[in-house]
DNA sequence: CCAATTTTGTAGCACTTGCTACATCAATAG
DNA sequence: CTATTGATGTAGCAAGTGCTACAAAATTGG
């Protein structure tokens, strides 16, 4: 009906594709315009600004990534530390992954650097993840659950740090060392 | 002797320090110049281009982590991972470290967006953490001493992503729950 | 069909970006 | 003392930034 709506999320789908394809190197106005197929007049148009589209945008991903997360690993017995590391880094190694936690790496820097709308985003990302941990984990004999739920996070989100800046292959033989017992 | 070089010495060091201190949030040319105390157009008399600058700077931090990391560990009995991992795990999250670990992930974030010179800069830095790491580890028994090495790295780097995101202390949390055996 | 409202284009503004041309001043070599 | 070189300031350029004023067109309600 309203046709501004429809353009709206029509352009926050295309958006979130160019975000997923090119990570945060090329979001400018005009390049975000070009990316969603409109006019940088219009983009702001359906966005109040900048920040509004990127958020918009990121959202659609966030809620794309939890998805794909709960689909991959439905709640079910909850599992010891060490396995619940080697599942979850088999899961975000994956090549379909690949965009999705190239470009978290991009949003936390940016966050970090305080530019908006990152910080809200990734505190909410962030926030996604560990849930998603935590409902998988069995407490049982750890000292603090938490603690380690976010352990796990962070093995993950360092295998995706790491396949950024290294050689090839060597992400997969650190998520292989991952699944050994007793490390 | 020479002017120049001095003077581009103290800037390399200002540089530095601005960098440690604000990360990359303020790395225009301008922003840089005011951080070294002089005018951009000296900047760039004493380097070729900001890339450069950039450069210098971030390659006296590196020198400034490398030694900071042999002094922490001294090479001596080579560390099964599980402790490797508990010790990599203390240092890093030192307040010390902190604004290194911060600036590390911006860089890596830089230079997954292609941005120079943070590309060879990250590979430089990611390369030294590795050999670190490598020259205290125990390969007794590993199947793949790099993959294991290289996971202990991503774990490293994940406690400084999530650090970066998440509330006070839950970095600290999992720092301790990477001391615990059996993970 | 007319009026009001929503949608879209054109043009541009004030500002920042990395970088440079040019002139000037100081110091040093002959 | 002069001539050359090194060092520094002033001013600015072309491109890009986020965003906006204004008007024309399209659509909708009566």
């Amino acid at each position: 009906m309203a046709p501004r709506d429809d353009q709206r999320a029509r352009a926050t789908s295309l958006l979130a594709a160019h975000l997923l394809h090119s990570g945060l190197a090329a979001t400018s106005l005009r390049q975000l315009a070009a990316a969603a197929g409109v006019s940088d007049r219009m983009l702001l148009y359906y966005f109040a600004d900048k920040a509004e589209a990127l958020a918009a945008a990121m959202a659609q991903i966030a809620s794309d990534i939890g998805a794909q997360l709960a689909d991959a690993i439905p709640l079910g017995p909850k599992l010891p530390p060490a396995t619940l590391i080697a599942i979850a880094a088999r899961i975000t190694t994956t090549p379909d992954m690949k965009p999705y936690m190239r470009l978290w790496i991009e949003v936390v820097a940016a966050s970090a650097r305080g530019e908006a709308p990152f910080p809200a985003v990734a505190r909410q990302i962030a926030t996604g993840f560990r849930i998603w941990i935590e409902a998988r984990l069995d407490p049982a004999g750890l000292p603090d659950p938490v603690g380690t739920a976010a352990l796990i996070l962070a093995t993950v989100d360092g295998l995706a740090l790491l396949d950024v800046c290294s050689e090839d292959g060597i992400t997969e033989r650190a998520a292989q060392a991952a699944q050994l017992p007793g490390i």
